[in-house]
DNA sequence: GATGAATGAGCTTTCATTCAT
DNA sequence: CATGAATGAAAGCTCATTCAT
């Protein structure tokens, strides 16, 4: 592993996985990952160990992804209400816009092959956003529940609410609102 | 007219492949299925045409068992909030009480194997809640949202209870009570 | 075996089987046969030991049904041209008409699975041609040549004639003419 | 380029489809033709894609090998009946040294298995055998009928005459004799 | 005797991984 | 390092045969 030569390589090949777990979830082949890559089918073992590897680091690259799409521009000076609503919005958007990437990362979720030490990882880079949560709680804005309690609702509607404007385009701005009320108010006393 | 298909093996099959599902999701091999409901291979075979069918099967029965559960006692002529009560918290003991169940249907609807028909035949015994919902809406106690996107978002606020209960069964009730809370507002104007 | 109860379940066994032998070859499922007859998969082990006792019963079927409509009208008192001649249309009328039956005695005849007794018993019902040709060739009419020998000849012949009269029907009576004598001029010194 | 695919590694694979096939015909195991290659099961799939593919290959392999026994020494300059002669007695010694190929061919040709589009490619290396005969047709030296249809009796005769001399083989010069007798009367008129 | 569920060996094919080139 | 042929352990599924009903 160390220093692969090429990181454009790497790219590709966590690109291709991208859109062969959104697919057909962990059952994608390495070799048709390689193959979407463009690279050999023993090119991967030479950037990722094994397929448990490149899963593991393929969730991380997304949930890496998401994170700087959502995290620029985070209005650190702004009320509760409008931090949450940065993130509610960016997390949607990102998933409207990224759709392989957030069927990726829903898939690898839910296969249990993920690890519990890479799924913690992948929380790292919204640390902001649990120390707010925190203040938040602390200071009477959020109802009193652990925040990972409170982020995983948030998630989830958000989720939920990505779901919806997908598959109900006309109606995307209404369901956005939904979304973010719900949201807000189920995190909220 | 020979043996009949027992539903007993069919019954130990569907069971079997709970706990496999539950434990590695549809990577679950069909002969470790057959085995832990001991029966030979191609016996799985008799009673599932093939894997699909037996997953479409699985997730249906699984719904099915969560119905019996939960509807039962159905408050029909409480208040809105009272018979939302009474779903969640069904929702959520089965939830607890059936560990496997739970993730096996929760990997089954996130492999991308299950079908769309699969799905909304899953949702037929709820009926009932969904027609509840409807008239919420009408009356103005629930916001007014398509009906799938509020039962969609209660649900996972459920599911996220569960987790919660479980990795804590210190503070199960509380976590229970916060659940429906954030339920309840997150669905209410 | 001995004497099964029902000569019309076994006759179904053997028209289902010349069918799936004529479509697939020795492939065909003791299953799809049973299915075929109508009868239950068990049902044709009362009737057959194995699978491999069927497929030497059936080309014994299938000669036997060949027999019985080359044999009769069979001119013993005719001068050999013209008994052989009978032998020949006859061959050929009841392969045009029989399809199947022709394809699965190909079958199996091909298929490496006929027992070399089975093939011999088959011969049987052919002695007065055998005898006549033995005739023949003491006469001097025909080529001195083993018997089974001229008589593979003009199987293979008639064989030939049957394809082409079957694959193009237009000109069927002029191959039955171009089959008849190119089997005598083959047989003749 | 990495290891090149291997032309031993594929003809050790046919030379053991060649005998297995002889030897059960189309029921043979991809394993046993594998574990006759000396290869693994694996490999025998990145040679042929499958199955049906390896006995499409195999036929028309074996019919290239007949073609180049066949066809070199073949006396354009001669006249019709010694052509017929060279083919007829080349493909019988060809059948004589090599029982496995002819066996192998006859079970493929009638196991239903073989394409109508494989069973053409294998006539094209006897092109010259076709034109010879559509002259001789011409010049009235062969009787009038369909080239194929002529092609079909030599073949037979060939095949009887082949296994003649294989169960008699005191007799083989004979027999050889005889089957040529019979072949050459058989198409002239 | 008839039925068809049950069996498990066996089949073809896939695939993660290795390693010769 | 990149390549892709080679590997062989599964995988899903079929099927001849048995036997409880």
């Amino acid at each position: 592993m160390a220093r692969p030569l090429s990181p454009e390589k790497r790219n590709a090949l966590l690109a291709a996985a991208t859109q062969a777990v959104a697919d057909l979830g962990v059952q994608a082949s390495t070799a048709s990952i390689a193959r979407g890559a463009g690279v050999a089918e023993g090119t991967l073992f030479t950037y990722f160990e094994n397929k448990d590897v490149l899963f593991q680091a393929l969730y991380l690259h997304l949930k890496e992804d998401l994170g700087e799409t959502i995290m620029p521009g985070y209005p650190y000076e702004s009320d509760f209400r409008h931090r949450v609503e940065h993130i509610f919005q960016r997390y949607v958007s990102w998933g409207l816009e990224n759709k392989a990437k957030r069927l990726a990362i829903s898939r690898l979720s839910g296969s249990g092959q993920l690890q519990d030490a890479t799924r913690a990882r992948g929380m790292e880079r919204f640390q902001a956003v649990s120390r707010m949560m925190e203040d938040a709680v602390q200071s009477g804005v959020l109802v009193n529940a652990p925040i990972a309690f409170l982020y995983a609702i948030i998630e989830r509607i958000a989720d939920t609410t990505i779901e919806y404007m997908d598959s109900h385009p006309g109606d995307a701005q209404r369901h956005l609102a939904l979304g973010f009320h719900a949201a807000w108010r189920a995190i909220t006393p």
